[in-house]
DNA sequence: GACATAGTATATCAGTCGATATAGTCGTCG
DNA sequence: CGACGACTATATCGACTGATATACTATGTC
């Protein structure tokens, strides 16, 4: 309804000292509702633990819902980084007609392996993987941003590659079916929160590699399969 | 800390009557929690979308942790059942010393095809598979119930029968990985509540059976893989 | 040194939360 | 019939929520 009064950095000086608050709240907000939700943690709560108080969450970010946008589209812009590299490398290899097989598959292996790396590296990990994990299945402002960017930059470039191994259009509700049983290899590992089977609670250096290893390998195999089946 | 007073059954008789909007709150619930999560949904907004009063929850289930309690204890137990042909079958297989692998990987596969049922049939499926889904990222009272369960009905198995194929340990960190890997084809249909990818909102009997059919074919060709390796 | 602006702090609003005290209705059995 | 227990309805408690009005301090410009 209004559009806040949003400072605008008229003076371009010193007023940095805001800036650091300004991100102070907004790593501690990313904390609490990756923990507990958008409606189980309160701006109180924000307040608090990033050491300001109440109306500072309004003064930033017009309010709750601002702020949780903010973070948003903060992990948002990061994924879009992370992957483009990658992103032109696949549309070109979509667009050519004769792309080989082979290159396909290990793009497709390869784009699965960068996406292991997005959710297992970058500063508050932990958290950004339990709000990943939420845009699935909760309805929150702003969540639908966060899943269609997973869309374009992650699923639609899978669906591409794998619908032109197996030689069928990407249309076919059987090739999103497959495309999502992949990316599902990856996705798990953004909810295992304090799961036991992976060794302490962080995840160390070892797992993330035997987690890269372990994706490439499957799906490594299910190209193979799909070339396979496709090609008799 | 109260054992509060929930009615003894001491009358088999006519107290039906109850029984029915018990049932009726336990559904309201189960819908209302999954759309939006255990501090999300409110006593009010169940007790009206059952269309009892308000003190009815505290009078069947003690509090809102009873209730929510309750339907986690009804997921589990489902889960249990829907197990319960299918996991004495592969503990036999494990127990036994000189199982073929051939019969490991089938059961592995079967398993799995197993668990898609799972998530896919039943009363309320679609609240059912985001209870689910929840319970690997929330840290509600009762969701640690759920994950045990599923640890012990979907995971462990998968753990004991993959760690075989590849004669390895299953104590290994990397068999742990590669389980996990497995499943999440499975887990992310769990999520998808809205997702366009698959026609209409709801899973038609096509894109149940498409997911048996893919995850069956991925399982094999992962388990094809798992042989090779292990045998050179 | 005075003024404007950026940023911070205190106090308080109305609304909603979970929970419960209290009173009432209904069928069943002695 | 009348009392008892299963069940339902009204009203309200204290706590907490997001939001904001208001006043304050600090900093840079003129």
């Amino acid at each position: 309804m209004t559009d806040a009064r949003i400072p605008v950095r008229s003076r371009p000086a010193i007023q940095a000292r805001g800036e650091d608050t300004r991100r102070r709240i907004l790593e501690t907000a990313l904390d609490l509702f990756a923990a507990h939700g958008y409606e189980g943690a309160s701006t109180r709560q924000i307040a608090e633990g990033a050491g300001v108080n109440l109306p500072a969450i309004q003064y930033y970010f017009g309010n709750k819902e601002g702020l949780y946008r903010a973070i948003i589209e903060g992990i948002a812009a990061d994924t879009d980084r992370h992957m483009a590299s990658l992103a032109p490398r696949v549309r070109a290899a979509l667009d050519a007609p004769d792309t080989p097989r082979e290159e396909l598959a290990a793009l497709l292996c390869e784009m699965l392996e960068t996406f292991v790396v997005l959710v297992t590296s970058g500063t508050q990990i932990e958290s950004r993987r339990l709000i990943f994990a939420r845009a699935e299945i909760e309805e929150t402002p702003g969540l639908d941003v966060l899943h269609e960017n997973g869309m374009r930059q992650i699923f639609n470039p899978c669906l591409g590659l794998l619908s032109r191994l197996h030689g069928k259009p990407a249309t076919d509700q059987e090739m999103a079916v497959r495309t999502l049983a992949l990316i599902g290899q990856v996705v798990i590992f953004c909810n295992n929160h304090k799961q036991p089977v992976l060794a302490g609670s962080g995840l160390d250096a070892e797992s993330v590699r035997l987690m890269k290893v372990v994706v490439r390998e499957h799906t490594d195999a299910i190209c193979r399969a799909a070339v396979a089946t496709s090609a008799k």
